[in-house]
DNA sequence: GTGATTCTTTGATGCCGATCAACGTGCTAC
DNA sequence: GTAGCACGTTGATCGGCATCAAAGAATCAC
């Protein structure tokens, strides 16, 4: 029996557990919905490269990340490829309640996703008002996120914006680990996404972000252990370099 | 009589009328909370400068812009300020169904705004699924702004950002004109905002931004008759230059 | 009108970062 | 092992832009 767990047990879908904004919705969800929406999940893995959802279609599906990266970018004519925000675990993809996508939707790491025809994801959750302003709220959300990144590619020089990004990693990070009691001092980061993608990320080239990463161990901010292990050494200077543009809320 | 006017007709508060995202949403209101809310709205005029809601402020209050422009902005330690987004005639501001805002909101330009208790406004739109529903579209438009203007300041260059704001500046306007027929050939576009306004938006200077405009005018992209009016003289040079990153949508 | 104030533009200089090129490093295949 | 490949780093050059400084241009007070 059981075949659809009570609200507040994880929600586990083909060996990948819904967690975050997916669960919290389902959460909210009524039973007959709930039950409704379950059948409909469908579990994704994906590696690097991958295009979930290209540029211009038409998404027919959402998805929640549970697991590893994502980007929305696009690359225009003169191919230059912008990439315009990550897509974390917890975040949401593909318009719901939208028009067309006007940016692709592409795996910057190994991970997966929990899919649902957008169609049906819009029916049922908009026969629940408590799901339609949960669904709100993680629009505001993304919102802010979006005009917090606007602040960092606001800044000029390229080892502030890549100051900005370690601490919002290190947030994200720090947001999955609530069982922690408190911050960690130090803190070593792991990072999933190649040295690219965080440059166009960043709005710069490769080997720009190579002299912004090593200008920063430098100064002490942080220790690069490997390309994809930095240690946040000096999060106090990282932030200053940063140019205290971000809030340092914890969700 | 007529105390509240009926749905579908215009909306004028002291003077100033609601159009747009607000009259879209007063329309929608069942005749009792529009009747509810009508009275709850109040108009006030602005003058460059002015700031209607400080930088970490609980906002208690939101508000739709009829007329003029606004920003969102944020001024760091080190006395950098970065203006993060235009609030254009219809455009929300005040963060309803949110926390404490980040941004402070200030005027660039003369205008008027219709503000409403935020708590209140909450309340009633809660009870309409209608309206809330709306709601919910209008964040969802301010997401998409908010991304391709990530996407604007991604482009490095100077030049390329300051198309893409006329352009989107364009649009605007082409979006208040409803009545015209076909959009003309060649735009005349009234600027209402400041030099340094625009640098800040567009994160750089306003030495940089009056080369960048004039290097538009040199390729005979644009024709600058004061330096509040410019003429985009050559509409398809100046998509190109921006880098065809915009939608050219109508809505 | 005149002067004060505010905004825009122009000029000169030095730094940051884009770009091209080459080299280093780690991984996979075999 | 070695070759090949993908990714990261380093070096050198050059253009764009921030910055400082100062000069037009427009507006307002009076």
């Amino acid at each position: 029996m059981n075949e659809h767990p009570k609200s507040g047990q994880p929600v586990e879908i083909e060996g990948v557990v819904a967690q975050g904004k997916l669960q919290r919705l389902l959460d909210v969800l009524p039973e007959d919905l709930r039950s409704e929406m379950m059948p409909l999940w469908q579990s994704i893995r994906f590696s690097p490269g991958d295009v979930l959802i290209e540029d211009g279609e038409v998404a027919d599906r959402i998805g929640f990340v549970t697991d590893g990266f994502l980007a929305m970018s696009k690359t225009l004519q003169d191919r230059h490829r912008h990439i315009i925000g990550l897509i974390t675990p917890s975040d949401m993809f593909g318009r719901a309640f939208n028009g067309p996508s006007g940016y692709r939707i592409e795996a910057l790491s190994d991970g997966a996703v929990l899919t649902c025809d957008r169609q049906k994801f819009e029916a049922i959750i908009a026969r629940s008002h408590e799901a339609e302003r949960l669904f709100l709220l993680s629009i505001l959300d993304e919102l802010d996120a979006a005009r917090e990144w606007v602040m960092v590619l606001g800044s000029s020089k390229v080892v502030e914006r890549l100051a900005s990004l370690l601490i919002i990693l290190s947030r994200h990070k720090y947001r999955t680990l609530e069982g922690t009691a408190h911050a960690p001092i130090q803190l070593n980061l792991h990072i999933h996404i190649k040295r690219v993608d965080i440059a166009h990320l960043l709005g710069t080239s490769p080997e720009s972000l190579s002299r912004a990463f090593h200008q920063l161990e430098r100064t002490g901010a942080i220790r690069i252990v490997t390309p994809y292990d930095v240690e946040l050494a000096n999060l106090e200077r990282l932030i200053e370099i940063s140019g205290n543009s971000l809030e340092m809320r914890d969700e």
